[in-house]
RNA sequence: GGCGGCAUAGCCAAGCGGUAAGGCAUGAGCCUGCAAAGCUUUGAUCCCCGGUUCGAAUCCGGGUGCCGCCUCCA
């Protein structure tokens, strides 16, 4: 496997800290609203490197938080009247939802932060006992970036001369110094601590959560892996990386990875732009499945122009694969080791080479076709193909489902109902010849949007586009 | 202003020094009552200029054009 690390800018070929297993730490939503596709990108890149990895044989322990208190969602609790708990679970949820229809599998461990307030408190004094965080006259604790020499190789800034966007804070010892707790005096929402009470920085949770629930005891780096949207590199991560190292005697990540962004039609996402912007909405229009081929068909360092058009020519692509399912229907065979999930593993095994894997799976669909044209009743072929498609569906998450279902989606059981019936007797017009009936029927359901076969084995219709 | 990324056929997109994967769309053929599907087939010298090299889309230098981060953000 080799993996692009995002703070040496180059690809290295990874080694686990600990022989056979990984552990992965992504940074997970804060949940004041429903995902967007660029939450589902993140999860499906990191979903896509699970299922590599433990297709190699790495036993994966995979940890991604939800970010359950912060201000946005303390003002999304304002704004609808309920309180702040009921706004994250209701928005966990939704995230759960969402990502379980474009097949993201639950990561091993989903730790909140509200759940792991004693951990932050924890860390926080690790840094003021070892002088890497101070406390100001209003309670809040701030980490002295000044004290961390390495602070800003990780995002490789030069200085923080030019970080001085963040908050103005006159007490605070350097412009760029972060909040590691933040007092709170009034009736607002607040955790009890020996800080007195506040709410924790956001940075402060992954570094604290990742010490609490993933790292061992003993090892160089936290976590083989951190990973997370392009945008967090800086500050989130190098405020992570800054924590960690100053409060343990270890480094965070050996190997950081990011992905890239999402827009769409060429815009950043933005609400304003009432652009597909929600992952729930585009579900309304498209199948998880075809959203997950689509959104992981590029690279995952590239950023991703969304749109309709690219992801219908990816939908079609997908078809082909769910059409050479339908020839092999019915089939089942044990599955045995094929050379083409080797190839997958190789193509994908390079940083995650998608466009390798997915040409994998274009010649795969083409040869079959071609040798079942040839010789439909060949046993041991079919077995082979059967272990290779499973092969997709084991590691790519895609292709699993029942053949027919992926070419009826959006309809409802009458819908499915009137198209028999219309498939029905244009068979039965067919059958005595008369062509004029029969095209007809045909036109009748090709303006309902289906399209028609005719095969060896019967007639059969599919859902277009 | 600082840091970084990208530019490959109509579109999406691999490629990481040896003479351009794959898909969608398009044209043609086979198959079909006709279609659809499937199969075969059709097309790029890789943004521009210069350099290194026997050889560059791939390395170096200089342009041009997009984009991201530097503020909460996947």
């Amino acid at each position: 496997m080799f993996i692009y690390d995002s703070v040496q800018k180059t690809k290295l070929k990874f080694e686990s800290l600990e022989e056979g297993k990984v552990s992965l730490y992504v940074c997970g939503p804060t949940v004041y609203d429903d995902a967007h596709l660029g939450h589902a990108k993140s999860a499906l890149v990191f979903d896509l490197l699970c299922r590599v990895l433990e297709a190699e044989g790495y036993d994966v322990f995979f940890a991604r938080n939800i970010t359950d208190i912060d201000d946005k969602i303390i003002n999304k609790a304002k704004e609808l009247g309920i309180s702040t708990t009921e706004i994250a679970e209701r928005y966990s949820a939704s995230y759960h939802q969402d990502m379980a229809a474009i097949g993201v599998r639950p990561p091993t461990l989903e730790p909140k932060a509200t759940e792991s307030i004693d951990a932050m408190c924890a860390m926080i004094q690790k840094l003021l006992d070892k002088k890497h965080a101070y406390t100001i006259r209003n309670g809040d604790i701030y980490f002295d970036t000044a004290s961390d020499a390495k602070y800003l190789t990780l995002s490789n800034r030069q200085s923080s001369e030019n970080v001085s966007r963040v908050e103005k804070v006159s007490e605070k010892r350097n412009d760029a110094d972060f909040a590691l707790w933040k007092a709170v005096h009034d009736e607002s929402v607040s955790f009890d601590s020996p800080f007195g009470k506040g709410r924790p920085g956001w940075h402060l949770e992954c570094s604290a959560m990742i010490e609490r629930y993933v790292r061992k005891e003993g090892t160089e780096y936290a976590v083989d892996i951190h990973g997370g949207g392009a945008d967090l590199l800086f500050p989130h991560h190098e405020n992570e990386a800054a924590q960690t190292r100053c409060a343990g005697d270890h480094e965070l990540a050996k190997y950081w990875m990011h992905n890239g962004f999402v827009t769409i039609d060429g815009e950043k996402m933005s609400k304003s732009l009432g652009n597909s912007f929600f992952l729930k909405d585009a579900l309304k229009a498209y199948d998880g499945e075809v959203l997950r081929f689509y959104l992981l068909s590029t690279h995952y360092r590239s950023d991703f122009n969304f749109n309709e058009e690219d992801l219908i020519a990816s939908k079609r692509r997908l078809d082909r694969l769910y059409r050479l399912k339908k020839r092999l229907f019915g089939l089942s065979s044990p599955t045995v080791e094929t050379e083409f999930r080797q190839h997958l593993l190789e193509a994908l095994g390079d940083d995650l080479n998608v466009s390798r894997a997915y040409a994998l799976v274009d010649e795969l669909i083409s040869s079959a076709n071609e040798a079942l044209d040839l010789n439909p009743k060949d046993k041991p072929y079919r077995q082979i193909l059967l272990s290779s498609l499973s092969a997709i569906e084991e590691i790519l998450g895609f292709g699993g489902k029942n053949p027919y279902l992926h070419f009826q989606f959006g309809l409802n059981e009458s819908d499915k109902e009137r198209i028999n019936d219309l498939v029905a007797k244009r068979t039965e017009a067919k059958k005595i010849k008369d062509f004029a009936a029969s095209d007809a029927l045909r036109d009748e359901l090709t303006a309902l949007g289906v399209s028609i076969m005719d095969t060896a084995e019967g007639t059969f219709w599919e859902i277009r586009d």
